[in-house]
DNA sequence: GATGAATGAGACTTCATTCAT
DNA sequence: TATGAATGAAGTCTCATTCAT
């Protein structure tokens, strides 16, 4: 294909991903036609049809993708500090989490309780361009250079981020059990209980 | 009213319950239509409306009400056996949760993560028939007479119940991590934490 | 169901069946869609949907009703007159197929080569209102009172009105070979040929 | 153009041709798309245009290209014999041609009522390659060895392929109203007695 | 109260056709 | 010449909802 034509065909995506983000975070999908989507982006109804199955599909990716960036940004924010101690690190992510969902409840709306897929969709994941870098994998390389050993330290990492992703949504979306502010210092106590529970630390 | 016609009423709406469970157990709500559970519960489409404003309705209603019953199950296996050690109950309950969900995927895919609905749905306790029996209260009642003071023992409820809902879910449905065989030990020691954590044991 | 209920349903139904004659007449399949049907039968696009499955339904029913009633009216005309001779009496039958054939050349672009359902298409036949009256049976009744044996009547009349129907319709629409006026006697001169080849005279 | 050109042009019409005669034996023609075609046939959707109008275009042209070969694997087997009675030679002609229609019946799906395009359809014929060969000439010149004198041996012939092609249709297709085996002598009787009743025996 | 015929907006999707490459 | 990405009109059909009975 030439470079003119495949450059067009990306752009075109990305329109289509920039309008249907915009609608899924302001509108339930049921309440989003792929019409909108496509008069939104500037392209053609059927243009739709050449990169996605159904508005379903499109949801999906924009949880993923979207959900794997508040994750990056978090991380980007812990590699600007330089917190040694690892549960401080770990809390640190979460709350910088924390606060782009608070920011952005919309976004949280598309995202729903699926946080957890900006790391774990795996069938997602090898549809996203920047797929090499592995959200998962990091937590595991900090905790060795903090010298703790996990047995499993992708199930940890999972179960925190279930736990935050389902709790923020309810605190937040429902106000349930509390505001979020409420639930904050609670939700950060089990993490570290977590992360305790689960660690064993190596001798060097 | 007369009691006939009152009967007549409450049954009408049972059959649509049913209906609407059956049905949404096996397909997702936007392949379910109206017509599809009037016509398999027996009655006029339009006699769907006397009872819910619309499927979201129906379905919620069936979220928080299979949701709940799974806690109570749990709860009515935990009074028949004598688990003294806080803790050990707990997990027992939770453990019980976790096999109504592995042997029944099916209604997983209707209440997927909101298992906490059944505990904590306000809205829709208020119009469920037995909501004296309140669910969350159990875990307080059962941590006092434990002689354990949680500063927010709901709060605690709710974190367990949220990560017990989410994880599942991933797993059971996704096989992600892990097959929930292998999630479940992890899950359990979360739990532990979580508990530990929050607990300060009273002076009696 | 009460009487003004079914009135108007059986109305709308007329309805769309004129809407269907009168757009399929003038124009291919193809080109008429069922919101054009509807839209000028008056009616909304779902209630077309309750009578019929698509527009390949309408239409065909549409052909058999049509073809049915050409064959009525060219038998009434018969019955008019007093034609004793059998062979005079199924040539002056044609004859009127013909004649209405050739002055509503319209109506044989929708029933294409498809004269004969008229009398044989038993799945449409079963949904025509006034099926009693068997189109059929009238040929072999003739021939009866006219004292002629055919060992398969039915067969006589199948061939002769496929015979009948193929070549009007590609004579009056494509004329092929010729024109319908130089064809017709060709065509009687083959009628008879048939009916007298396929006829023993019983002995009274 | 080069001859290499030619030739590759020339493939790729054979390849539209192939691939649309075998979906269309198989589906209807509103269920076959161009893009089934062109994707079937191994070319570009766009070059479909190169060679045919529409898909009703190429439709046409299959059906006479077909039909027409059926015809003239007829008359290569009644020369492969020498049946030199004119009625039984006909009579054989029309046999091979329905064991053709009766082996295969997905082309007759194709074909439908239209066999008889393969000798008259004008139109066509002047784009099939080999049009050189004019079917129903060979009809004429058989009378006249045979020394039979027909006022108007096409139409004779024309007549007897639309009979024979209308109810060949019916009855293996739909079997109105009765079976091909029963139906075959029957039809055989008619066209003797076409053939006799429009002959007038030349003196040599 | 209960019904279910009728509605008609609008959803999804296809696909013939074009045209820049 | 051949391509196939892009188009967007138009199609079919569904279905939540209403309301006369």
């Amino acid at each position: 294909m030439p470079s003119k034509a495949q450059q067009n065909k990306l752009h075109k995506k990305n329109s289509l991903l920039s309008a249907a983000l915009s609608l899924l975070t302001s509108n339930d999908l049921q309440d989003v036609s792929i019409s909108d989507i496509t008069s939104k982006a500037g392209v053609a109804k059927g243009t739709f049809y050449l990169f996605f199955k159904d508005k379903y599909e499109i949801r999906d990716y924009l949880i993923a993708r979207e959900s794997r960036r508040i994750l990056q940004n978090a991380q980007a924010e812990l590699d600007k500090n330089d917190i040694r101690a690892f549960d401080d690190a770990i809390i640190f992510m979460i709350s910088q989490i924390l606060n782009q969902l608070c920011e952005n409840p919309l976004l949280l709306r598309l995202i729903r309780r699926n946080l957890s897929w900006g790391a774990f969709h795996k069938q997602l994941h090898s549809t996203l361009e920047d797929s090499d870098l592995d959200v998962s994998a990091r937590f595991e390389q900090h905790a060795i250079s903090a010298g703790i050993y996990y047995a499993d330290p992708k199930m940890v990492y999972f179960m925190i981020l279930e736990l935050t992703g389902s709790v923020c949504y309810t605190s937040i979306v429902n106000g349930i059990p509390a505001p979020i502010e409420v639930v904050r210092p609670a939700l950060f106590d089990a993490i570290r209980a977590i992360l305790a529970s689960a660690r064993r630390i190596e001798a060097a």
